[in-house]
DNA sequence: CTGAAAGCGCTTACAG
DNA sequence: CTGAAAGCGCTTACAG
């Protein structure tokens, strides 16, 4: 392995004058900063990130925290991750992957052996159990999801009431009045997911006034169909449906069309994420989720907590919608 | 932080009997393990990450080299990545994720700085850019599909050849004689996704004797209707499909209904990969990757390389088949 | 603008 | 069975 040792020697400099150089902590001359620089190239040199994490308490890494539940549409995550990673690359910092299933041991484990400087929380439930843990670790974290309580740990998520009420506005102005959702899992709900909660709250709020009903829907194939039949039963004047439930999404297209329910004119439907609304038979108007946005924030809110300069705050993106063919006026 | 002189001042002995207590490497006396063992709980001491690196030029981190394309099937790898995760640290090792669009650079960046012990890479294409870069590195790697030349490196995968073997006499056992199969799409090909070649391959030596009709297939539903609509005007005859393309798999099904042909009686159907095979209206007959499986093996090669006791391999899984009610005799 | 040196927290020969 | 000490490769006051 080559050392700083090394470079210092072929630059004809101390090893503090490389350390310098790489770090810009103090002003160098301009001949010196190219020698080094050449040094550094021609050896190839990289420092070593144990002894720098070792000498400078700073390890240059995030620590990303995913669930580990199988109840969560993949595709959501993967998008996330690959996210965290670019975006964390462009801070400067690399992503250790760690999964909830070690519990709160795993996260003391990484804080207290120094392996990440801040963690990043994926899919953060009303009364997630890590938020205790989080807050008495040593290292800031930065939640993807919004719980009951955040205290002092800041938040980042899409403004889901927000949504309900973007969707529901979206069919209300094409004059439906009867106006379904296809919800989340009830396992979603049971749990306690903070993002689930929120856009049902939202949808009842904006749904005041309208007939409004609501399925909560495991992913599976039957109990699509039966919550379709549940939901056309209890209102058969449905002519709206706003769908928060990716892993469904499917299926719902499918049975509506089994159904005989033609899209959109004998039905107007409104998706929440976005994962293949263009490749759907007729494009979906989608309210889409802005995973690089939120991603974006959540690794600069972690920047700033490393830096100190942080006031803990939650940020609630504004939900943009997706215009497709999926809704018509009604008839 | 507490360190391991806290631990040892606590414990009243030196700082190397609480290191050999941690590693093992020497024995204790049984009362000095007790209470070195009691100290480490009760300041909850976790090793210095940096510092054990740095000492024993080991990390006890994987990492995990990931394609940053859009075009793979994210569900798979994304159980890809959870699995490398939990596995990983069932032998005390974490997982730092990287993506590939950092290039050469990158990997060479992690090795160099002593950030991972050894590397897995996920996707490998027959001639794959990164294998020349993993071969000059100082670290073991570990390829998770099969290139044209893997040299010294171990690799592990389906044998999609078998794979697709299997699912041609899963037919042909059938009664079926006219057999389509729709591949993955044309990118995957064009670059020369070493799996996709070697089930392409695999499927024409099985439907020998057989009339055999290939569509590479986009996973858009426009795509997907071309692709049926070309392969029964080339044989109208077919009554036997092969799906290998899990992202179109499920516009697959729904362009089957909507063209009459009901599955299985009038078409059978056997598709490679698992994702929601349950959940389907006919649940379907598969070939499901093992993941699992794939993974566990990748990770005990990484460690035996590690331990440098590693004669490169390349280990082929024998595919199995999971019966669904997709296939039936043929009328 | 630059260097010599202490110190970060471990592991591991060396010694007994 | 155990300890004292060197050394891993950095960063950063301290000094000039």
């Amino acid at each position: 392995m080559v050392s700083i040792s090394d470079v210092a020697e072929d630059a004809g400099v101390s090893a503090s004058t490389v350390s310098y150089v790489l770090s810009g902590k103090r002003s160098i001359s301009a001949d010196t900063q190219r020698r080094v620089e050449a040094s550094i190239r021609r050896l190839n040199y990289h420092p070593h990130a144990g002894a720098r994490a070792l000498a400078s308490s700073r390890t240059n890494v995030l620590a990303l925290v995913m669930p580990l539940r199988t109840d969560i549409h993949m595709p959501a995550m993967m998008r996330f991750v690959t996210s965290v990673v670019t975006t964390a690359r462009r801070h400067d910092y690399d992503v250790l992957l760690l999964t909830s299933d070690e519990g709160p041991a795993g996260l003391r484990r990484v804080a207290n052996s120094a392996m990440a400087d801040a963690f990043l929380v994926m899919e953060v439930q009303s009364d997630d159990p890590r938020i205790p843990v989080l807050r008495e670790l040593s290292r800031p974290s930065v939640l993807i999801g919004v719980p009951d309580d955040p205290g002092e740990l800041p938040c980042v998520d899409l403004d889901f009431a927000a949504a309900a009420k973007r969707c529901v506005a979206e069919l209300a102005d094409a004059g439906h009045t009867d106006i379904g959702l296809i919800g989340s899992p009830p396992v979603v709900y049971e749990r306690g997911t903070s993002f689930a909660g929120r856009f049902l709250r939202g949808f009842q709020e904006a749904t005041r006034g309208l007939n409004a009903v609501m399925r909560s829907c495991a992913p599976d194939y039957e109990a699509v169909g039966r919550c379709l039949d549940e939901l056309f039963a209890e209102n058969p004047e449905v002519t709206g449906l706003v769908v928060h439930n990716e892993a469904a999404l499917g299926s719902v297209l499918a049975e509506l069309r089994n159904r005989g329910r033609h899209m959109p004119d004998e039905i107007s439907l409104v998706a929440v994420g976005q994962d293949t609304a263009a490749h759907r038979e007729v494009p979906l108007t989608t309210v889409p989720l802005p995973t690089e946005d939120m991603v974006r924030i959540a690794v600069e809110l972690a920047m700033r907590a490393l830096q100190g300069s942080s006031t803990p705050e939650t940020r609630l993106l504004t939900p943009q919608i997706s215009p497709g063919k999926s809704v018509a006026p009604r008839r």
